[in-house]
RNA sequence: GUGGGCGUAGCUCAGUUGGUUAGAGCGCCAGGUUGUGGUCCUGGAGGUCGCGGGUUCGACCCCCGUCGCUCACCCCA
């Protein structure tokens, strides 16, 4: 687009508009994982969409993909330097830093994450997530919760297709340990590593098992695996966590070269992969435990795990296996007015009916009845209620049925001031 | 950051080897029915063919650039 002054503006490349039949689904998803997060105990938390750079650089670690080139960063009038959250975790533990609320304390978030790159599908520069973070516990029992509320949501929405991968990262020094050890087998390896790894495996060993590659994934598979070298603890604590999923029916993948990209994990983390998605973009949420994090942020060691989903993908998986979440919500019209008295009767007439509890809507710029019908029945109103001069002059109301196939006996009249039990009786029918 | 595909009405798309006034379906508006919606019929509005430049007697069509959309790589939700 140029920008000569007929232009209109678009939104941002990567960013979208949702409109009202769309949004509906969106209005399910959110609504059923609001339901649950109340249901598991978790309150609503919301935190500025901004941060000092520093909360997502020491957060997400400076080394990481998203924040080296993938943050929106800038600076306000007074020099300030803050970033536009990448993800929903690091805010929520400095929140929990600045504020200090009891432990355990268990948030739920609905956010929009901003990240710098190309967009294609199910990848945007501002997305938005549902999620949840709990602080000051590690017991076992909260992973098993945090992953069961993800799996059982995912099941709410309809989804199948959906596998559930499990790992555990150990602390810092088992997997400081299990990186060594690591090394010294791609370092034996490097000419089998695909070309890219070849020269960078070095930097980040644990990226490489995160390959897609045959030829990495050939080598890390002959390769030592994380389960394999965490100490006691951790390894008591994983097999906790997996046995508290099994307990409960949750069917989990143990997946070794599962790393996910963000450095604040350790121990337990997973990920939500969509089978009905092809291509990159099918993993459709994930988290894990963060038991530093706090500490990076400048706070005292607090154990934490979290869990955040990709609206915009679970959406996507939804429309590949042929469910909807707008179904979650029912959303319709009880009546629709009709005015046609050219003295605006339908300003107090709505009024009153939405003041009684009706979802109404009406016409403007006093068109015919025919237009106004019409426009009604579009609506998906139930009921239709018409104001002529004749209803004027007698102080009445016709009460017309838009579901009546019989358009003949559809519709009656009733007294003015009985319209709301009229309605009310006919809608509960 | 790298590469492929595509930009024609509100939406989905036609548009012949470059040749008069750029079309269809859906949607929208009005009428057929001066008080009545789902079907039907008739009519109407709506486009500087993304934008800029070039080639040509002539460009929606060919060339270049640019902006945008889209898909993929990287990485991630």
């Amino acid at each position: 687009m140029n920008e000569s002054a007929a232009t209109i503006f678009r939104a941002p490349i990567g960013t979208h508009d949702v409109l009202d039949p769309e949004s509906s689904a969106w209005e399910g998803m959110i609504a059923t994982f609001a339901q649950f997060a109340y249901r598991y105990g978790f309150g609503l938390v919301l935190t500025p969409i901004f941060e000092d750079v520093g909360v997502f650089n020491r957060g997400i670690g400076e080394n990481s993909e998203v924040a080296k080139k993938e943050m929106y960063v800038f600076e306000d009038r007074a020099q300030r330097r803050y970033a536009l959250r990448p993800e929903g975790t690091a805010s929520v533990v400095r929140a929990f830093l600045q504020h200090q609320p009891t432990t355990p304390w268990k948030a739920w978030y609905f956010t929009p994450a901003f990240r710098y790159e190309r967009p294609q599908a199910g990848r945007y520069r501002q997305h938005h997530q549902l999620g949840v973070e709990v602080l000051g516990t590690d017991d076992p029992a909260i992973d098993v919760e945090v992953i069961t509320l993800a799996s059982r949501f995912y099941c709410a929405l309809g989804l199948k297709q959906v596998r559930l991968l499990i790992n555990s990262m150990g602390h810092d020094v088992c997997r400081g340990a299990y990186v060594e050890v690591l090394r010294d087998h791609l370092s034996a390896n490097v000419e089998q590593l695909c070309d890219e790894h070849r020269k960078v495996w070095s930097e980040n060993a644990l990226r490489v098992l995160d390959c897609k590659k045959d030829a990495c994934v050939e080598v890390t598979t002959r390769g030592p695996m994380l389960p394999d070298h965490l100490c006691v603890d951790c390894r008591e604590h994983f097999a906790r966590v997996r046995e508290g999923l099994d307990s409960l029916g949750v069917e989990s993948i143990l997946t070794p070269r599962l790393v996910r990209g963000f450095d604040y994990y350790t121990r337990t983390t997973f990920e939500f992969v969509a089978d009905s998605l092809t291509g990159a973009q099918n993993s459709i949420g994930g988290g894990g435990r963060y038991d530093r994090l706090a500490e990076q942020l400048g706070g005292d060691a607090t154990s934490g795990i979290g869990f955040g989903s990709g609206v915009e993908r679970v959406l996507l998986a939804c429309e590949a296996e042929g469910v909807s979440p707008s179904s979650l919500i029912k959303r319709s019209l009880d009546l629709f007015v009709v005015d046609t008295t050219g003295e605006d009767v339908a300003t107090k007439l709505v009024d009153e009916l939405r003041g009684a509890g009706f979802a109404t809507q009406r016409a403007y710029d006093g068109r015919s009845m025919k237009a106004q019908m019409k426009v009604a029945d579009r609506s998906g109103a139930r009921l239709a209620l018409l104001v002529g001069p004749s209803e004027r002059a007698s102080d009445e109301v016709t009460i017309r049925d838009l579901r009546s196939e019989d358009f003949e006996h559809a519709q009656q009249r009733v007294r003015r001031g009985d319209i709301v039990n009229a309605v009310a009786l006919l809608l509960t029918k």
